[in-house]
This record gives structure tokens, sequence and C-alpha cells, in this order.
DNA sequence: ATTTTTAAATAGTGATCGTTATTTGTCAAT
DNA sequence: ATTGACAAATAACGATCACTATTTAAAAAT
């Protein structure tokens, strides 16, 4: 039954954004689809009109969730000039990300989940990531292109490993000596550009 | 019915071991106790009479994964002396153990899924990791005991990401790019002790 | 030889899994 | 006013989900 006033467009973003939320909270095979339906206030029969799968629901979400990265980026670097990097890792590392998994960064959410996927996402995966660690690198200073991307890199490593097990933590203490020790790490592997005093 | 010449350990082994490299490969929720039983040979009743339910199951999963890492770290400590970093690094990012999820690091393979568990598998990381950081940390020289476990962390952050973003890769070239990134980051990241010569 | 113990198999529970087919209801065009 | 299009709901499919209760059979104790 086509409601009211809601159009198309609407729902579908709206059972986007749940598939998004909901992938990362749960991980790919933690929620079904009519949990993913549920989420987005539809039944299952909106979601198959949409989606046409599980599978297909997860590309869209991921797609989404690393042109947040890709958009978020450039804004950090546009934003907070040579800086960008520290401002950029205390927010990555901060308590309030920290807590996030649900709307968090979807590099530290769904990599492990991506690991686990055929080719085609995998080679969805490259792409929006090789394009991320090249505009993480465009916001670095190295000898060269080749040493600004490589720090791009280790910086997204261990960006995402430390948010892991920052996450996996059980104190709250343990997490912040995890989280400050990745910060310094994130400023050290980033060289010197985007270097700051160490508080 | 209890077979001839097959004792309850060593079904309990074939079970857990079973569970170890199930659980990694497909996740927490990616894998059923049907699934994991039949990988061991055997049938549902045996894995309740052993582990209860499937989260004591990943548990005893987890806590033998971690126990890997206790154990090798050490190992490789006490091999290779002040070169253990390199070796070890290279054998992390190396094409054998990208390959292997099934039998590779539990750290990088589980972090992820404990994320999503409660405050007891939460509690029972925090006390296996943090060892695992104080064993990498006594493997460095840096100003400070502080100093040394900060960069443990940093470099089990870079490892661990690192290793999960190489393996989401499609290309194997990608995979090298940023296999080799992160084996530069983790020699930094270690500090003076461990340093090599970069090839 | 008989009994006790128990590891493991078997069989079953209702719930949820991903997916397809059909129906419903509302809008736009006639 | 009637029809056609179609977004979304509903209903149903067999398969698998985590788990429990019961049975089977072989080893250990008597």
């Amino acid at each position: 039954m086509r409601h009211k006033g809601v159009d198309k467009q609407a729902t579908r973003q709206k059972m986007l954004e749940a598939a998004s939320c909901c992938f990362r909270k749960h991980g790919y095979a933690g929620i079904g689809v009519d949990g993913l339906s549920k989420a987005a206030g539809v039944t299952s029969g909106a979601f198959y009109s949409h989606f046409g799968s599980k599978d297909g629901a997860f590309n869209l979400a991921l797609a989404a969730g690393l042109d947040e990265v890709i958009i978020g980026v450039p804004r950090f670097q546009n934003e907070h000039g040579t800086e960008w990097v520290k401002v950029f890792t205390d927010y990555y590392l901060g308590q309030q990300h920290m807590a996030d998994l649900e709307t968090g960064c979807a590099m530290a959410a769904l990599t492990p989940e991506v690991v686990r996927f055929g080719a085609e996402v995998h080679q969805a995966f490259e792409e929006k990531m090789t394009l991320i660690a090249e505009l993480v690198a465009q916001g670095l200073s190295g000898e060269s292109p080749e040493d600004c991307l490589a720090r791009a890199w280790s910086m997204l490593a261990v960006l995402i490993g430390g948010l892991n097990i920052a996450r996996a933590m059980q104190s709250a203490q343990a997490s912040k000596t995890v989280a400050e020790a990745i910060k310094v790490a994130v400023i050290n592997a980033a060289g010197e550009t985007g270097v700051v005093e160490l508080a």
C-alpha cells in the first residue's frame, strides 16, 4: 500500500540507514532481514523490493559507510589545516566515537566483515579504501608521494586496530590507556605535517 | 556411545580446535552449533556435553586463541633477540598468515567479535590482551616502561588493523602495498630496539 | 557376570533464517 | 468513474537456529 505523502526515496533512505547501523552493530550474520526491516519501520517485503537480497543491502551499506569517510576526511583537512591529524585522531579515539558502534566509522566496524565476503565486495572495498588512503596522504607532507601513501595506510591501520582493541576492553581505564597510546602512534605515523605538541 | 579407544580429552580438544577455526573464519554469528560440531566430527550432543552453550565455546576458543599469542611472542623474542620485531612482523603480514584466517592470529580475527559481547568476554579479553601488551613491551627498549607499553599497544593496533585491511583487499598487489606500509610502521612503532635496516 | 557410570548420539522443541509469491491499497492516468 | 502501475504488507516456504530431553552403548566398578 502506497502510504500518503511517503515517497519511495525516503523509505529507501530510512532502510539504508537502518542497515548501516545494524550491520555495524551486529555484524553481517548477527542481524536478519526481519531485524533490518523492523529497524527501518518496514517489512521484509519493502526490504526485498529495494535491495533484492541481504547481500545487496550490505553492499550498499558498506559503500555508504566508506563514502562517509571519503567526505569526512577532506572536511577535517579543510577545517583544521595542518592540525587536522590531531583533531581527527582525538575524535576517532574519543569516548563518544568509541562508544558509538552503530553510527561510528564504517572502516572499523565493517572491514573485518568484508574479509569474509567474496571478490565483488573485496573489490568495492579496495577501491573505496584506496581512495581514502590517497585522501589522507594528500593531507600529509612526507619525502615523497609514496612515503605519504605508506604513512596514510599505517595511520588507517593503527586507527582501525586501535579503535577495535579499545572497544573490546572492559574497563574505561583500559580503553583509555589504549586510546592514548594510539593517539601518539597516529601522530608519529603521520610524520612532520599534522604533528602537534603532545599535551 | 563411548567409542573404543577415544577418550574424553581428545574429543574435547578436537572440538575446541574446530570451534577456534570456525569462529575465526565465519565469526561468532556466522556459524551454528551444528556446523561447529560437524567440523569436529561429532554431534551437537557432544558439543553441549562439553561446552554447555555456544557462548561457552566462544569463551574457550577466545582464551585459547589469545594464549597462542601469549606463548608465541616470548618464543619470537627468545629465538630472534633484538631482531624479533622484524621477524615477527614479516610473519604477521606475510602472505601465508594473511591467507590463513582459520588458524591465523586470534587477535585479528576475534577482537571485532569481542566488541559485540558482554562484560564477561570483555573482561577476559582485557586480561589476556593486557598481558600480551606487557610481553611485547618487555621486548622493547624505550625511555621508560610506560613508553614501552604505549609502543606495544600501537604495535598491536597497527598489526591487527593492518592485517584486517590487507585481508579485505581484492588484488594481491593492493594487499602487498598495505602490508609493506604496515611493516615499516610496526618497526617505527617499536622504537630503537628491534629496529633493523629496511631492505 | 552384573551393575553403574557417562560420553556421545539421536530426536525433538519453537524460533528465526533468507527468500518468493501473492495480496493490499493508494496514487496517477484515462 | 475506471483502470493500471507499483510500493509495501502479508503469508508462506524449507532450512537452519540454539538448545533440551532422552536413548544408546561401551568402559569401569562390583
